[in-house]
DNA sequence: TAATTAATACTCACTTTGAGCATATACAAG
DNA sequence: CTTGTATATGCTCAAAGTGAGTATTAATTA
């Protein structure tokens, strides 16, 4: 194995809970801008402040990767967290744009973790934020998000058309209608990443620009295309370094597991009623699901079993608890809450 | 960010082509046993010669990791690769045993290639091998195979049944039926590395004896199991380091894959017979398929189309031939190839 | 007591899947 | 030329799963 130089390994976590129906990440801030190259762009709303929580792997000290996550966000964020995954390694030169000004080579480990929101302690000034403000055009449960046609589309057909090269550009379009097509049913809620790097590459995200100028200031490679300014504004919220795309990352990876593994539950308390239980899976999976056939197809796969109490708050009937089954695990094939198309 | 000690960065290539109805893996040879250890197990059939195709990471050079991993294997395999995704990043300590014996903590990032299998050239020693040699149980296109009833099964309750804490013993219970369960249709073919880790632990695999030996040697900490020889004997061959953990790995991801992404056809040349397909898929998933229905599925779909040629070779009637239908990636939600359960 | 809200039960058409039968088209042996 | 064998391909049918409703039940509130 030959020498190789050095790279700084950071780990990083996508902390997700669902409270009230919303999806919401623990994210941390840090004041003095230590995440920030410098002060590029005053125009792009770009949050170097607001990161997700990350925290050194030490080779010297740490038995595993995931041990590691798991002290430094107990220590920083005081939050227990259940399920943990590892999602992917990012490793791109300048994804870290302070590498542009002399910093280390870093390489960061992602990593997904579902649980309850507990209040933020620890000495990681977290917070929770909304997922969907973050990723605005993938929330569908009020109907498709009027920016991805008043807005998204055009940038993104604009930018596609622009590639001089008859196959890149072919690409491009490829791309576009696989990811953002414009037939609903075609809308695969799976590939958030996708859409999010297309954005990214067309320079509608802000942080975006920001990695555009920074490499305009330092070095001569060509980063992101240069976006539409209205449709920066519009794509929501953006956070520090490529913690946006790891959101992204996060959340496809959800999606894609809810059909096939019984995740949800980590983010549920021990009972719950069948109604609750849909939300969660509506809010993560961004569209509406038919109640009778939820409930059936929850009840069918024997996925819960009712705890005999009754949910005596709010208005209407009160529902029947329900707890998990846990036994499902050593039993079925794939046990998921499975998502279908779209519900008007 | 505070500083870490120093890790070495390393990219493992599982890099995999079907070739007469037979998945192999391009693994290299290191005759000077760079990868061991030591000679600590005389017994045990560990290769430690037949390794994975590695190589460094470099920081202060590579642009991506992906770059970095094409650019070696070209050097050193001469394979082309087409289709490449990451895989997972292993860093748990002593994954690799060289770091009982005061080498460098490793961390190494495993990727999937996918392509045709070209003959081995550059300095590598590159050379093919049947992938079911490795994982033996997972190939069920003879039927189950025999080695799970008449060895594993027994030494794997054998090792579940031994562990003194209830809840450690029931959650070891738990994985056994929901991995090995004995009912043929809960079989699930994408658990391959659940499967491989439940063998590991209960030291059932020569890699797992080779690790304990290396801990006894050298520290005090428990390593797996010590498993019955006979099952050691029985689980195929093993590779260096923890790269049967990697194939492991790889597998599962493909055969997760086939069904919602069109990825056999990276394996297949441009235009094929819907056996050679259908024999590539049923490789890969390890079982046979129901052949007027998986026909039936892929023309439904229309994830093929005709070339107007026919294939004369061999006995009966000549098949038509076809190719894939590349338009459908911009189509379809989830183009795959599904892979229904048992076929007798 | 009626209106409102939510839970739960049940129906029905349509699609997908698993399994098998039947026919078509080649080559080879007699 | 005929028959046997091997493979490709077409077609049927029942069972299971899915999408979209209607109907009924059980609570709260005006």
């Amino acid at each position: 194995m030959s020498k190789t130089g050095s790279a700084v390994i950071v780990l990083n976590a996508v902390i997700a809970a669902v409270t009230e129906e919303t999806p919401r990440l623990l994210m941390v801030r840090h004041t003095d801008h230590a995440l920030a190259v410098d002060n590029l762009n005053p125009f792009a709303e770009v949050d170097d402040d607001i990161a997700l929580p990350f925290g050194p792997f030490n080779p010297d000290q740490d038995r595993t990767l995931e041990l590691a996550l798991q002290q430094w966000v107990a220590e920083q964020t005081g939050q227990s967290i259940g399920y943990t995954e590892q999602l992917y390694t990012f490793g791109d030169r300048y994804r870290d744009p302070r590498e542009l000004a002399g910093g280390p080579r870093v390489v960061s480990i992602g990593y997904l973790a579902l649980g309850r929101e507990e209040a933020p302690s620890g000495d990681g000034h977290g917070d929770w934020f909304d997922l969907y403000n973050f990723l605005p055009w993938e929330d569908w449960r009020y109907g498709r998000p009027p920016v991805i046609d008043d807005i998204l589309m055009s940038s993104l057909e604009e930018w596609a058309a622009a590639e001089p090269y008859p196959a890149i550009r072919a690409e491009r379009q490829r791309r576009l209608t696989m990811t953002f097509g414009h037939d609903d049913a075609a809308w695969n809620f799976e590939h958030v990443l996708e859409r999010y790097e297309l954005l990214y590459e067309a320079g509608l995200v802000a942080e975006a620009e920001r990695d555009r100028l920074a490499r305009a200031k330092y070095i001569n490679t060509p980063g992101p295309n240069a976006g539409a300014q209205n449709a920066i504004n519009a794509t929501g919220h953006s956070a520090a370094l490529d913690h946006r795309r790891m959101m992204a990352t996060a959340l496809g990876r959800i999606r894609g597991k809810l059909k096939y593994r019984p995740v949800v539950f980590e983010l549920l308390p021990p009972a719950f009623t069948l109604l609750r239980l849909q939300r969660v899976v509506e809010s993560l999976s961004g569209i509406n699901l038919h109640k009778q056939n939820f409930r059936r197809l929850v009840t069918n796969n024997k996925l819960v079993e009712p705890t005999g109490a009754l949910d005596t708050e709010g208005p209407g009937r009160p529902a029947k608890m329900f707890r998990f089954r846990t036994s499902v695990l050593s039993e079925r094939r794939a046990p998921g809450v499975g998502v279908p198309k779209i519900a008007p």
